[in-house]
DNA sequence: TTGAAAGCGATACCAT
DNA sequence: ATGGTATCGCTTTCAA
C-alpha cells in the first residue's frame, strides 16, 4: 500500500491538516515543520492520491478527448496540441475512441462523465439531433474540433471549409486551370462536404467558369476514394480535368498513385491539390501542394478554450482558425495553356 | 451539483447500501426495489463518481501511456490498439507526452502516479540507468512498447530489430543486390540502431558480401535523415549502392524525394526498402516496400499484457512480435544484374 | 501556528 | 432483503 498523508503526519509528529498545508504550500506553519514534513514525505515516497483530491475538491482537472477510431495521420498532431496545452494548465487528458461511425460514442461519453472529466473535446465527430439531445443530458461541456453540430448547438474550433475550398479553387484558376475536378468529397456531409463543394463552385462561378457536376467525384476522404476518383477520370476522357482538388491529402495521394500507374506525369500533365497538410504531404513525391489546417494549434486552442471556460465559468465561443495554401510540387500551369 | 447515490437513495426511499447493490447488480434485493431504484437513478441523471469508487476500491482501472512528443505517423495506430484493448477490459487510458528527449518524462510519470494509474505503457522511450532507478522508486508497473531498457530491466513488446534487419537485408541480397546502403540509423541507439546495423551486417556477411562502413549513413530515422543520406550517396559516386535499406518509412521517403529531384528512377535505378509499414508506406508513389511492424496489434498486446498482469498479479513477460516483409513497388532487381 | 473533525461519494461489512 | 456505518485519502472549516 502506498504511503498516505496520515503516514507522513504520524512520522513527522504533526497533524494531517498541517501536512496538507505544507504539501500545498498554503502557509500558516513554521519553517522547521515544513522542512520536516517535506523530508518525511520524500523519504517514504509519498504521492498524493488524486482520486481523494478530486473527491473532496469536486474537480478532477481532467479533460477527455473523443475521436473516431479511424486513424488518419493528423490525429497525432491534434492530440499533441491538446495534451501540451492541458499539461501546462495542470490538466490530464483521457482518451477514448467513439468507434467507427460513432457506435461507441455515447458509451465513451458516459465513461468520461463517470470519470468526472470537466470537459470533453470531440475530434471530427459528426453529431445528429439525437446525439445532441443525449449529450445535453450528460451535462458536461463539449467542444468540437474539426467538426460542427447542426445549428451550431455546440461550440467548435475548425477552419472555414467554404473559404478554404474557395481559396484553393481560386488558386488553381489563377494558375490557369479551367477544368478542375473535386475528388473524394462526401456531399451528404454537412460539415466538410457541402461547404467545400459550395466553396469550390462559388470560386468557379466567380471566375465565369460553369461548375460541372461531372467533375465532382464523391468519396469518403480516403486514399481509396482518391484512387477511385482518378480511375473514373481516366475512364472518361471527355471530362479531362487539368487539375484535381482532393478533399484530403490521402485522397490526393490516391489520385497520384493512379496517375503513376497510368503514366500520367504530375504536375506536368495534371495538377493535384490536397487538403490538410498532414505530415505525409511534405514527404510525398512530388511534395504535395495542399491547403494547410494547423492541427497542432487547433488542438492547443481547443484545450485552452476549454480550460479557460472551465476556470472562468464562461461559455465557450467557437473559433474559425486560419488555413493556408502551401505550394509544393504538385500544382503547375496546365499544359494546354 | 451532480446527483449522488444519496439522492437516489432518498428519493427511492431505500438506503445507499441498497442503491449501490442494485446499481452494481450484486443481488440481495427485491425486484420492485430494483426497478424503483433504476428508475429514479435514470430520472435524475445519476452517474457514478469514479473518483469515489477508485478511492474506496483502491483501484482506478486506468492505465497511462507515455510517449515522446515527436509525432511520427504510427503513434496513432499504437494508441488505437492500446485504447481498444483497454476499453474492452473496462480500463481508461490517460495520455501524456514525455517531451522531446524525455525532458518531461519523470514529471509525466509522477503525474500518472498521482492519478494512481495501475500501470504505464511507455512507447518508444529510451531509458538510461538514472531514469530506471527513479522509475523503480515510483513503484508502478512499466511496460515498454517499441523500446527496451538496458539489461532488460523492464518488460517490453517489440519486434526483433536484429532479425528484421537481417531478413530485410537478406531479401535485398536475394533480389540480386550486392551494394546495399543502410540509411538513417543512429549507431548510438542501443535499441533500434545497433541491432539493425548488426542484422544488416550479419546478412551481408552470411552472403559473403563484405560490410562496408561507407555504406552506412547515420541519422535519426527522420525524413530529413533520408534526404541527407541520399544526398551523400549521390555526392560519392564511388559508393554507388543499388539498394538502400532505410531504417524507417519516413527515411525511405526522404531518400525517394532526393532521387526524384535528381532524376533517379525508383526502383529501376535504385531499390529502396523502408521500415515500419506506417500508413504512409502504402500511400507513397511508388508504394513503398517495407518491413512491417504490427503497430495496432503491438498496442493491443501491450495493453492486454498489462491488464492481465494487473488482474492476476503476475509479472509482465516481454514479447517479441513478428515482423513481415511487405513487397510493394520500390524494390526490384538491380539494373547491372 | 496547529489540530480536531466533518465531509466528498461510493463500497462493503455487520447487523437485523 | 435491507439498513447502519466505517472507511478510502484528502481538504478545509472551526477552535484553540
Amino acid at each position: 500500500m502506498r504511503a498516505t498523508i496520515k503516514d507522513v503526519a504520524r512520522i513527522s509528529g504533526v497533524s494531517t491538516a498541517t501536512v496538507s498545508r505544507v504539501l500545498n504550500q498554503l502557509g500558516g506553519y513554521g519553517p522547521e515543520v515544513a522542512t520536516k514534513v517535506l523530508a518525511v514525505a520524500k523519504a517514504i515516497g509519498y504521492r498524493r492520491n488524486d482520486s481523494a483530491v478530486s473527491l473532496v475538491k469536486q474537480a478532477t482537472r481532467t479533460i477527455g478527448i473523443v475521436m473516431p477510431t479511424v486513424t488518419t495521420s493528423f490525429y497525432a498532431q491534434i492530440i499533441n496540441g491538446i495534451e501540451d496545452s492541458a499539461y501546462q494548465a495542470g490538466y490530464s487528458v483521457i482518451l477514448t475512441h467513439a468507434g467507427s461511425s460513432n457506435i461507441r460514442l455515447l458509451e465513451s461519453l458516459n465513461f468520461m462523465v463517470e470519470r468526472r472529466v470537466e470537459g470533453i473535446i470531440g475530434v471530427s465527430i459528426n453529431l445528429n439531433q439525437t446525439d445532441l439531445t443525449q449529450i445535453k443530458a450528460l451535462a458536461v461541456p463539449l467542444l468540437l474540433l474539426s467538426a460542427q453540430a447542426p445549428d451550431d448547438q455546440l461550440p467548435y474550433v475548425k477552419v472555414d471549409d467554404y473559404q478554404a475550398a474557395y481559396a484553393a479553387t481560386r488558386f488553381l484558376i489563377k494558375q490557369g486551370h479551367q477544368r478542375i475536378a473535386l475528388a473524394g468529397v462526401d456531399p451528404s456531409d454537412l460539415v466538410a462536404g457541402q461547404p467545400r463543394i459550395a466553396g469550390y463552385e462559388a470560386a468557379l462561378t466567380a471566375a465565369q467558369l460553369r461548375p460541372d457536376r461531372n467533375l465532382i467525384f464523391t468519396g469518403d476522404y480516403t486514399f481509396a476514394a482518391g484512387q477511385q476518383a482518378m480511375q473514373a477520370i481516366i475512364a472518361r476522357p471527355e471530362v479531362a480535368p487539368t487539375a484535381v482538388f482532393a478533399v484530403s491529402d490521402e485522397t490526393a495521394l490516391g489520385v497520384i498513385s493512379i496517375c503513376y500507374q497510368a503514366g500520367i506525369e504530375i504536375p506536368r500533365e495534371l495538377s493535384v491539390l490536397g487538403y490538410d497538410n498532414s505530415a505525409i504531404a511534405a514527404m510525398a513525391t512530388p511534395a504535395l501542394s495542399t491547403v494547410a489546417q494547423p492541427f497542432y494549434q487547433m488542438g492547443q486552442i481547443a484545450a485552452q478554450k476549454m480550460i479557460t471556460s472551465l476556470q472562468t465559468k464562461t461559455v465557450i465561443t467557437s473559433e474559425l482558425v486560419p488555413f493556408k495554401l502551401i505550394q509544393r510540387g504538385t500544382v503547375a500551369v496546365p499544359r494546354s495553356n
